[in-house]
DNA sequence: CTGAAAGCGCTTACAG
DNA sequence: CTGAAAGCGCTTACAG
């Protein structure tokens, strides 16, 4: 049927190993036997079967990214990080999306028989938390980003939210802010960037000695602009007047922005917006929004870093990787700009 | 080395065939036979091996995606449609990036020996043009987005940029605007978005009796927030004073926004502004962004369609599909919002 | 450096 | 409905 490396042979007067050791570029081959292999290859219009190739060498050279949504400019950041440095190793990226908090979509994402396509997984959570560490298949290897799962079986990134979340509070109250608003929060989690960001803002006003009034935190399901106008918005219906906002991610920035302008007030003059993840976006909006940064090209080579080190069974124990991050200033906290 | 079919067939008591037939969910399966089947593959921990269903098959499930780069809204709001809608046929997408309008990137993705892992290719050129048809592979299929390519014998889905782009001018003519700037225009440029979409501007301002003033075109490389910022700046700085702008797309339309706003001149008041292609970001920036709306998902089961049908060998002719669009009125282009 | 051959793990026609 | 077997197209140890 297709034209196989056999075909090639024949054609070029060689063994078919000869042919492999060309389309794989191994070294110790004639240019003259190498050129009548490219020619041959040419005429035939030759094209090496990677499943075949797959099958035999016990690796597909595909890793999959299991991301709630690409419609999050968060995620597909992560997704272009993610391509750039696989590509620069040599592999390709199967993306898949599990939808917004949906337990059943990450489970088969994590079990389907297309996990067999490729050579590992890395994997952002949005559902699944501590409970379900038992239900991590470590085979093909899987790397988890975040903290909404640990697992001594299993590689993470990390992006120390906690500390994160406070240092952005803290630089709000260093702009002399004292009623400072958490959008995005949500109620009764304890896992997760939501329950972690917010318990850094706390810690953050507790070190000020200010009080935690409940009042203050905006609940927001899923992290879109929409959700965070309703909160922020929701907020200021009910009479209440921060002078600031720490949003838990940039999304909810940006909405919270919108509806704060909507009604008239001015940020960051009645109140500083702070973000987080610093999405290409936030340089852009109206203010320019302060985010905390954390360096996505480094997540994705750390992710890759230690799927690859698992792929090639030289890892042994699980390992934890800490991503740094920084405050980047802009307009929505600086009068200035 | 690996748990096989095999060994499950042996542990259940039935033939290899059997198994096949359990995991493949065909019918005709005594329930007593497959729960025994299922015991097996649970207790041996079997995990099908893809590569090998791959080879045998024919097929691998996977079709590629390739576009500039999911930073940029549009393509990463494009691959999400492109995931769930292949999704919902059994498929998985494996997304390639080639850079901002990267001839070499553009080629190799295409002829790359990664095309064998994927049963076709949605394409979505930025670089290569008209002359590059005779490059073009067509086995496995190809579908290609846009018009800067046409070739007969591949599929395409198209979008109508020029009826486009002349309807998002004719509704800025309609709000009575007269000095419209285009911004992230293309010089030289005949084939691909911005040309056709600045031809769609030039026939909408002839139309209406309008010169063509050079000084109100505001080139832009990539069409980036940043590009759209500097473009309108420039356009500012040399004195000229437009009162509408149509960005070629919404990103460019943020940018520019963006910086109208920081030189104190209104949106719409002063200038009012249309981006293109409706991302959801468009919602959200201050002001709301008018912009020309195209379903992406139905760009997305568009393409697959056409792959899906080229795959079984079902279509002859190649086809065109084209999109419908329709202008999404926001406040950026109307005072009372 | 080359040739002949085994085998990766499936699917599926072929007999029964 | 099941069993035994061929073969998808590679890679790679084994002889030479």
């Amino acid at each position: 049927m297709a034209v196989t490396m056999h075909d090639v042979a024949r054609r070029a007067g060689v063994s078919v190993k000869t042919v492999s050791n060309v389309v794989n570029d191994y070294p110790h081959i004639r240019p003259a036997t190498r050129d009548r292999v490219m020619a041959a290859i040419a005429e035939l219009g030759y094209q090496l079967n990677a499943s075949a190739r797959n099958l035999r060498r016990g690796r597909t050279g595909i890793v999959g990214l299991v991301v709630p949504t690409l419609s999050l400019p968060y995620f597909a950041e992560l997704a272009e990080s993610v391509i750039e440095v696989a590509r620069a190793r040599g592999l390709v990226v199967i993306i898949e999306q599990t939808g917004n908090s949906d337990r059943e979509r990450e489970l088969e994402s994590l079990h389907s028989s297309r996990r067999t396509m490729t050579d590992g997984l890395i994997f952002s959570p949005l559902a699944l938390g501590p409970d379900d560490e038992q239900l991590l298949p470590t085979n093909p290897p899987l790397v988890l980003l975040g903290e909404r799962i640990f697992s001594d079986r299993v590689d993470h990134v990390t992006m120390r939210n906690t500390e994160a979340g406070q240092a952005a509070t803290e630089y709000l109250l260093g702009l002399g802010r004292r009623r400072i608003a958490v959008i995005g929060s949500h109620e009764g989690e304890v896992v997760g960037s939501a329950a972690l960001r917010t318990r850094g803002y706390e810690l953050a006003l507790q070190g000020a000695g200010l009080p935690l009034d409940p009042s203050l935190y905006g609940e927001a399901g899923p992290w879109t602009r929409a959700a965070g106008a309703e909160s922020i918005g929701r907020m200021l219906d009910s009479g209440v007047r921060p002078d600031a906002v720490f949003a838990l991610n940039d999304t909810l920035a940006i909405g919270a922005m919108h509806e704060i302008l909507v009604r008239g007030l001015t940020v960051p003059g009645d109140i500083a917006v702070i973000g987080f993840d610093d999405i290409e976006e936030a340089e852009y909006s109206a203010p320019p929004l302060t985010s905390v940064h954390f360096g996505r090209e480094e997540i994705a080579s750390a992710a890759l870093d230690l799927l690859e080190a698992r792929i090639a069974g030289r890892s042994a124990e699980p390992c934890r990787h800490d991503a740094p991050f920084h405050i980047a200033e802009r307009g929505s906290t600086m009068p200035h700009s």
